[in-house]
DNA sequence: GATGAATGAGTCTTCATTCAT
DNA sequence: AATGAATGAAGACTCATTCAT
């Protein structure tokens, strides 16, 4: 899945080269890029190895060796791409958390009522949680593992929700108040929602669990 | 904080031993009960360092020696209490559950509208979340070190919120339909706020967040 | 052969303690100290095993492996005792500078006329050197491994027989200039004798290369 | 500085080869002769980089990557023109083995007195340690990397000095005797003068350390 | 000749767990 | 019960060397 965008990678190296002066350990960090073609495949592989074995394991209980074998590549040649293990766990958060952004664009640029958007929003994102329940598990095994790049994808999150119904709220298209908390409290319903009904049981389609949890941005409990 | 309440690990063993057959991992993973008083101290000293050990470093990077050390006990009294590092893990994450659980059981008892009752607790829980954060760095690294303590964790609570508004509405004090996504939703919206405000930054006090966040229950965005 | 005086890396310790407060490093580096006399044992095999690889293998070719095997310890052993390979390699030396010093100290009691000392400290030192070979790799290997070390050691013989030699001077034993230089001069020589004769070929005994080296004290080349 | 002498490694080369039938070893470490001008340039860079970085790091922790990247050529350059680390070392150090003997060439020529001579050749070596103090670093760690070579340096050397003494007193301008051992006590001195005023601390003048360490020729401490 | 990707043996180091005292 | 020494499996990482392009 992660091969699938097989430029994803090389594109958050460049945005985060763009802002690389702000620490050297960011930039330090950052996967080495491959300077031919068949390097480019095997950093590739690796990332998609990875993805797949802290999905299923998790970062301590994943090991590089293991990666490596998976990745049908050689062990040295993780360190030809990765400065470390944390360096390539932190990589793919920021890939993922990328890719979760992605998400949301197309359906905001649809400019519905806030309700709906929202709605729309819960909706694709609980099914991409159901399709990709790897990078649940990757993202929020960051807060320990990468902890910069797991508040910088919730920070982005929440921020953009925030965005999202300020503008609605000076559109007229929202009556009460608009805080940074309803933001918060938005995502935080999402994020469970995607691991109840996307990743532990999918006893529930996504479109019935956000029309149904979109009752409470609707009109409350009442 | 752990050292407070100075009964309730025995008494999580006291329930978990009831629901012992479930599964040989769990009793085997309970803590050994101490037979002097001498012992009820030094496991108790155990489980005060592993909480601050596990909560400042998180599981992996916490050690048992370590720990030890924190707890002013020989390395070798470890194994005399606890069947190993998960089964300590596990035993905290089991204890604080239940000391989660017990938050909320005076604010309930109290029979308040349903919306107040959420408000309350989600106060209640603000104000913990805030005092105890590192209660929450191993609530949450248990979903990757004790899945089956976390889950139960969470099940546990989202159970419980729905059992209230469940009443709640049998008692014609919910208008719309209710419904288990419901409680999931309202679990996350708590997590997260408390992690926001509680845990990661403090710029809100408990009342306020708990107070702006209730208006998505009483009435929606709208 | 380090062995034989089992309390000097103790004694070491002790020393570097002394001037602990010089150096965070220096302090983390030194030999733990067992607290058990089968800890005692277990430490000083870990050092006369590494004693003896060091001065076969030099210290790139050596290993901790390795160095355990000799011993008869578990690996992990290891690392109960000394900090590193380093710290052990910089324990060992200090160890052996150590001994290195103890060799004149009897002969300087004596008090003779200052060319007949540096003849007898010569000798002694040869018959050291060929008796003790290893010691030699690895004082001289810590030029490029532990270089506080070395340079403490060879800072220190040096300064030790300028002291001699200065006070004979005052004594009027000694009619010439004394310098600082002269002392460097003595120690090169010394060293590179115990190098040629005592450790690469031995073929000449250490009384007469010491009486033949000493007419350059005597009277020069004339 | 190695560059500076282009023609050296070559030279270096030929004389080796004449007395390659001695050890397949020797023969098969000497550097690959380039056959154009392009890859002269090439090995030549490669030597200069590997003579900066061995002399600043030490041979174990220089690594071919980083001295090729110093060189600014490839890595896979590097064995094109020698067979391994090892070899590359060995190398520099015939090399550097061999501008050490040249230094004494013209002063021998003069034919001054004996002692004079000595003089002459501490004041110039001094000079040279202190402007290659690199070269000092990689040719004393060749007793553990390349102990062949370190050998061959120092035998030669001592042989040299012996030569001329012997010299000297055949022509009568030495009364006492004259033995390999008077050569050996010289060398060492020579070099550890060169190690204590030219490398690590330069607070005296070559002219000044020679003058007064030749003492001990003219008429010893007395 | 030059390049740099790929390889994998080799090492240090950590740490949960056991056990003799 | 308490102690802490001993154990060794496991894993991250390095780097000399090879080789296809």
């Amino acid at each position: 899945m992660v091969g699938k965008r097989g430029a994803s990678v090389t594109g958050v190296t460049r945005v985060a080269r763009q802002m690389g002066s702000k620490s050297m350990d960011a930039a330090a960090s950052l996967p080495r890029e491959p300077r031919t073609e068949r390097g480019r495949r095997t950093q590739r592989a690796i990332l998609d190895a990875a993805a797949a074995e802290f999905g299923e394991k998790g970062f301590h209980d994943s090991s590089i060796v293991s990666i490596t074998q998976r990745a049908g590549v050689a062990l040295g040649s993780f360190y030809t791409y990765f400065e470390s293990k944390e360096a390539l766990f932190k990589a793919l958060v920021l890939d993922m958390s990328e890719q979760v952004r992605q998400l949301a664009l197309p359906i905001v640029a649809e400019a519905l009522d806030p309700v709906e958007t929202e709605l729309s929003v819960l909706t694709r994102f609980l099914e991409f949680a159901r399709d990709h329940s790897e990078i649940y598990r990757i993202i929020d095994e960051a807060e320990f593992v990468a902890p910069d790049a797991w508040r910088a994808h919730y920070y982005g999150g929440a921020g953009r929700i925030y965005a999202r119904i300020k503008a609605a709220k000076e559109r007229g298209e929202i009556a009460g108040e608009v805080d940074e908390i309803h933001a918060w409290a938005i995502i935080g319903m999402n994020v469970f929602l995607g691991l109840r009904y996307g990743v532990l049981e999918r006893d529930r389609s996504p479109a019935e669990v956000a029309a149904i949890a979109n009752q409470l941005l609707q009109r409350g409990l009442r």
